[in-house]
DNA sequence: TTATATATATGATAATTATCATATTTATAT
DNA sequence: ATATAAATATGATAATTATCATATATATAA
């Protein structure tokens, strides 16, 4: 973890969505005077479930993972978040803490404002207000969607639908690292370790896949279009 | 479906809740003009996945399934709504049309408001802003929570779980009549019909409930609550 | 570097769950 | 009231998935 130099202030932030963009100049510059900027370093823990909320997180560039510990100490992942996500929202208006925590799965760099300023922000300015409002349903939305998608699927539609999500959502190619252990991809469509190695080997044997370490090819995108889609 | 004369207006309904209550009261006049107070009888279609969204529902009374229509044209419950619900208010801040079909389960009467007007005093009145946020968010949360919760259980765990979210979220009693088929509890919980008929079966032969068409009775509250959270 | 832990890998087996078949009861429509 | 459909019920079997064991490779710490 490590505090960057900002040279740019939020008006001018090339990162700035619609959202932001509900603010005023003015209100920019408010948030922006207590703004911090912060590289996390893969593996590196950027708030824990139960920690008091007192920023609003917005994730500039990089991957994180969204997690729920369970009373037996599982994990399960509730999504993953990406450039231009608000990761904290899914908290900060009915919570005084955190209900999920969120570690770097890739280096990245995260803005940190104040939450108090925030919520006075969605007050204050009503435009705001919707524009967040339509983002954090749209968040939610997102993770129960896939989540029911998930849930009716057998393992190799599971795998087959996770490997198109890294594909298609996340790097936009066929060749990409894989962010995630073997064990993270379990946690996060709800199957065991084991069985994710042992489809991903299948996939491989099948010539569906390439796999190199943590680097997977798809080689047969139509297949796991298809066991995606039939379950 | 009818529409139901309403004696009271908003301002001084009893079952204004603390949303409600970020209103002045010349707003909720406001709201009160167009208010309609619908009774849909047990079965009745409130929406329907893809219709357009125009009004802002509140349950005032009843119960009602939120779902989703698979391309298999198999249904999967996201939840069960119930008095003081903001029902629509999944869908109406990031979408058009409606996410989620819903159906009255029980005779339900639901406040039906102008969903623009809504929007206008969510735009024009913070406080009212931070209440719907605080709600959508808690809502959604507790999707989220029941939904994770659910899937790293056992089917005789799930359906421990559901009996005792009927018992004691629903009903407040260990007496109740289910207000849903045994296919319903397999959308809601994620199994086959069969086998929520059979574990239910398995239960009454075990002595742990008592079943009488759709009447259950729980006569072992410590063995559902233990299965429910060994998984 | 060496020890230790963690991740990946695969097989054998047990446990869980879905599917199919069929019967009975209950609800719904004509 | 009768036909028809839907819900409940149960058994047999197939399919799916988890667990346990064990091995190797890779990463991490002392």
């Amino acid at each position: 973890m490590q505090v960057l130099k900002s040279h740019t202030s939020c008006k001018d932030c090339p990162y700035k969505t619609l959202v932001f963009g509900a603010l005023t100049d003015s209100e920019l510059e408010y948030v922006n005077t207590t703004r911090k900027e912060i590289l996390f370093k893969k593996g590196e823990v950027i708030t824990r479930e139960g920690d008091k909320i007192k920023e609003f997180l917005y994730l500039k560039s990089g991957l994180l993972k969204v997690f729920k510990t369970g009373p037996d100490n599982k994990d399960q992942i509730i999504r993953i978040a990406r450039t231009s996500d608000f990761v904290s929202l899914l908290s900060m208006f009915s919570n005084d803490t955190y209900k999920y925590s969120m570690t770097a799965i890739e280096d990245t760099t995260v803005c940190i404002m104040d939450s108090d300023q925030i919520k006075q922000l969605v007050e204050s300015n009503g435009k705001f207000a919707i524009e967040i409002l339509n983002r954090i349903s749209n968040t939610y939305d997102t993770i129960i969607e896939s989540t029911f998608k998930i849930r009716q699927k057998h393992l190799r539609g599971r795998i087959a639908y996770i490997l198109l999500y890294f594909a298609n959502k996340i790097y936009h190619r066929n060749k990409f690292e894989l962010p995630v252990s073997r064990r993270e991809i379990a946690e996060l469509i709800n199957m065991t370790t084991e069985n994710v190695i042992r489809i991903l080997s299948e996939f491989r044997k099948d010539n569906i896949i390439k796999i190199d370490g943590k680097t997977i090819e798809i080689l047969n995108v139509e297949f796991l279009e298809k066991l995606s889609k039939s379950g």
